[in-house]
DNA sequence: TTGCTCCTCACGTCACGTGAGGTGGC
DNA sequence: TTGCTCCTCACGTCACGTGAGGTGGC
């Protein structure tokens, strides 16, 4: 009797196994399907039978998932080929952190996106999208030392601040236009002290540093005063206020308004 | 001439759009098929043709992508549908941080297996399998704080100590073993100082902390000793064990030994 | 006979990659 | 006529979820 119960071999159904386990029947019956774990036993009428055997390989399968490895991934550890394991983990590993610092920058960007939406106005999906734009043409034109120094200044000078410098952006630039459209010669004092402002405000924006105004400038010569200012400053006017720059004396060339 | 100019749609082929924007065809292909990019117009033959609207349209696709959204997600807002972007950009971030502490938890799970698979002596597939039940085991029974105390204890010993413990715990149940199958009696002065030895093993385990006695306590009372140790106490052994800790005088219920 | 468990297809997921086989414009 | 670009199927990826329709043992 001893012996008999010894001999008897337990098996398990799949559905005691799937709520042993908590994996699902049909993930088990996928285990199946692509030889990870196919069970030693079947009935008369083809319901499977796992054996101890099989059990054992089960939680063996379970506790390489746990390592985010792929189930062919798995297969071959538990098969033994494939030599040692440790290239495979070593491996996974790599894969993670690429996956990890993937998310990390996507956390940012969402972070940074949604910290914006939260301060405009009109957190609409035009500003969503705008304000991607200005995102993804700085991340283009500014190091990401020159990026952390001018964020690191916005939230110096906080929200307010930023509305005001973004304020008289605008009076400046409608200033300018009047001036241009009534065709006023951009060597008049009026203009030059447009144009004195405009460095100041440019100078505010860069923080006077140098490398900062030259990825601006860049910017601004490689996609065009419209683009680079998001439709504020039309080339006619970039043209004009370059001109007012030079009668003002710099012969280094000007620059063009810096996006709030 | 201008004016002519002025009205010419200028019209982008696939191909010309997928050098430009670093998409494949494939992928134009595709947001054709899901509707996400319509081109607006194709040639006689069938050829799509992408106008500027098309274009612009991409270049904010490709921005939303930037941010991890589905391309559903991304129809629904440039749709405009789906009112503010903003909850779901929400959701998206905590996507992400779930995913991310995810991410985490398996990397320091592997760094720990590989670490571990470094010290072993044969880092095979069966040794790496082995080691992770232990993992899981333990991870059910200590508490993260408890876990973090003995990897911590561990550290500190440095893996010379550790290999001399378990060195040691090798022999007292070898020595153990042998006064068992002689049949000595557990009350026995030889048997006696084993189970001091025993006692003192268990208490450079704990490092003295009651909680982590206890937690080792219920590892063994629902593991059983068999499983609790890997297979180096038999259930028999360990019940001579715990006579003679009782024959010892302690009548509180004994220890089994700590898994090195 | 009625639940309950089990079975085998087979489609869907997500954003395309990768051929296969064929046509159109220089 | 020869490249080159473009076209439309259509299968494959990864680990299953989710029915559909049917059978077997208490």
């Amino acid at each position: 009797m001893a012996m008999a119960e010894a001999m008897a071999e337990k098996v398990w159904r799949i559905g005691d196994l799937a709520r042993q386990t908590g994996l699902t029947v049909r993930a088990l019956h996928h285990y199946d399907e692509i030889g990870l774990l196919v069970p030693t036993g079947r009935t008369a009428s083809g319901h499977r039978l796992y054996s101890e055997t099989d059990v054992r390989k089960l939680y063996h399968i379970m506790a390489l998932r746990q390592l985010g490895l792929a189930l062919g991934d798995i297969g071959s550890v538990l098969a033994g080929n494939g030599s040692e394991p440790r290239a495979l983990l070593r491996r996974q590993l790599a894969a993670l952190e690429r996956q990890g610092s993937l998310i990390d920058d996507l956390r940012n960007r969402l972070t940074v996106i949604l910290d914006a939406l939260d301060k405009a106005c009109e957190p609409s999906a035009k500003t969503l999208v705008t304000t991607l734009e200005v995102m993804t043409r700085m991340e283009k034109f500014y190091t990401p030392e020159q990026l952390a120094q001018l964020s690191e200044r916005r939230r110096k000078l906080g929200d307010e601040a930023i509305a005001d410098a973004e304020q008289q952006w605008a009076e400046l630039i409608a200033g300018l236009d009047a001036e241009h459209k009534r065709g006023t010669d951009p060597s008049k004092p009026r203009v030059q002290e447009l144009a004195r402002r405009w460095k100041e405000l440019i100078e505010a924006f860069t923080g006077g540093d140098e490398g900062i105004r030259r990825s601006l400038q860049t910017m601004y010569e490689q996609e065009g005063p419209e683009q680079a200012s998001r439709g504020t400053v039309s080339s006619e006017l970039a043209d004009y206020a370059r001109r007012a720059h030079e009668a003002g004396g710099a012969n280094r060339r000007s620059q063009p308004p810096a996006a709030p």
